[in-house]
DNA sequence: TTATTTACCTATCGTGTCAATAGGTTTATA
DNA sequence: TATAAACCTATTGACACGATAGGTAAATAA
């Protein structure tokens, strides 16, 4: 299931995408704007800057920008900065222990057959989808 | 992200279609086979059982057996009864109190979509597609 | 009839993650 | 130089997950 932080991660984006105008936008309108505590935001930001979502600059009349146009992000980009792991099972997670069972598995390749399609999906919407 | 419940069910399903042959099959079999816990497939178990996916019967050659052919049971209804939920996110869950953004959220309709993606996927999918 | 085998039931535990809060430090600007 | 903002570290409570433990009830084989 997604998470908060995927889901909140990208209402920020769309937020900015929305009200940017050439300046930085501040965290504590964001977080107004979307109900959101800026406390809990700024964990999520942190990680999206971290991914180069977005970029931010400090003091007075500083906050945050999109480092690209809103149709240059896809959503499956946005949830990989933010959400711990997409994978629909535990065997596909990445640095997952290696299944001794992977070879004769059964339900394996169908699990595989899921993530391509959701990894397909989510690749396919755009951040300016949204706005 | 499916858990070990939905995953360890759709293997005790397979198992029971693979060495049915008219009798019950004993659960400490299934656990051994499968190189599972027998008392966590209990659990498991009671979740298929108190959905018409299996039924049991107790004493000496006791066991389980399924109550359908392997082409009558969808991945997602046997998903169904032993995950909790299969929703992608908190508010498309059953029972989740109204959120008072839906009208008006640009994600909600996302989604929805991918939520649909998924049920038909899994709808699609037989058990006896997995033997 | 009785011992055995099996499903079935209730309770508990440790661990980890999620969501959120708290209180600070650094940096840029008005 | 005061202020407003990002940025950093730590902590908390709640909850679900995975798993274990120790039983009771019922059906069969001997």
């Amino acid at each position: 299931m997604i998470s908060t932080r995927g889901r909140y991660a990208l209402r920020v984006m769309i937020d900015i995408a929305e009200n940017e105008d050439g300046s930085y936008i501040a965290l504590k309108d964001i977080a107004e704007r979307q109900g959101i505590s800026k406390k809990y935001l700024e964990i999520i930001v942190r990680d999206l800057v971290a991914n180069d979502m977005i970029k931010g600059t400090r003091g007075k009349s500083g906050g945050y920008k999109l480092v690209r146009r809103p149709d240059e992000y896809t959503v499956q980009e946005i949830l990989d900065a933010t959400e711990g792991t997409l994978a629909a099972v535990a065997c596909l997670m990445k640095d997952a222990e290696a299944c001794p069972k992977s070879s004769y598995c059964k339900t394996l390749p169908m699990w595989k057959e899921y993530d391509d399609l959701t990894k397909e999906f989510f690749s396919s919407k755009k951040l300016s989808d949204l706005v």
